[in-house]
DNA sequence: ACAATAGGTCAGATTTTTCTGACTACTAAA
DNA sequence: TTTAGTAGTCAGAAAAATCTGACCTATTGT
């Protein structure tokens, strides 16, 4: 039902809104995630949610999702290309709104 | 619940976020914006959610509200000085993602 | 063998958001 | 005077998002 809008900006608020997203995203600026750590570090937070909204950035192409192949294996999100190249693009927004 | 999150962009994003926002901000860019023209223009959309949506982007400071004193007086939205300048940094979001 | 950690999935419940329809006030046109 | 447009509000319903607890696989430590 969302059919395509023509703006990229307003496509990618959508794609980045959603109850833990933008902290999710903003956790990503900074660090690799893994599963459980943002689960302990997000208060209030669940399991669902976060892999789903995972899930979701991943999709949307923020974040990479890599399984360390070294026992025991573990997974890793991390800002993809395009997750990177946004992040000056929101430093610019501090201090305006 | 939500406290100072410390980021002014993760603000933004929340405060930006919601089933119309997007699109309501979208809209400001090209004209003001009028509230019974908004309803007939964004399809699915309806007078409740609307009002909520302009109510929250005004108090946020990206819209502003203008009654017009003529007669037959009539409201007007349209970008603050803060929406404008957001502008410019969300097209540099065009082609990234 | 048993408990613990990591990284999930699933069903069902709860919460939050959005939607519908009825109603209001004011102006204007027929 | 009845109808129509503008700009809403309100209560309750419906839909969507989120949360809880149980469960699962695999590995590591005791």
């Amino acid at each position: 039902m969302d059919k395509e809008t023509g703006c990229p900006a307003q496509a990618l608020l959508k794609k980045i809104s959603g109850k833990w997203k933008p902290e999710i995203f903003k956790l990503a600026v900074d660090n690799t995630l893994r599963f459980s750590t943002l689960l302990r570090d997000i208060e209030g937070s669940n399991k669902q949610t976060l892999s789903v909204a995972l899930k979701e950035l991943e999709e949307v192409g923020l974040l990479q999702k890599v399984v360390i192949q070294q026992k025991p294996l573990h997974v890793e999100y991390s800002l993809s290309e395009a997750g990177k190249l946004v992040i000056p693009i929101f430093k610019q927004l501090e201090g305006l709104v």
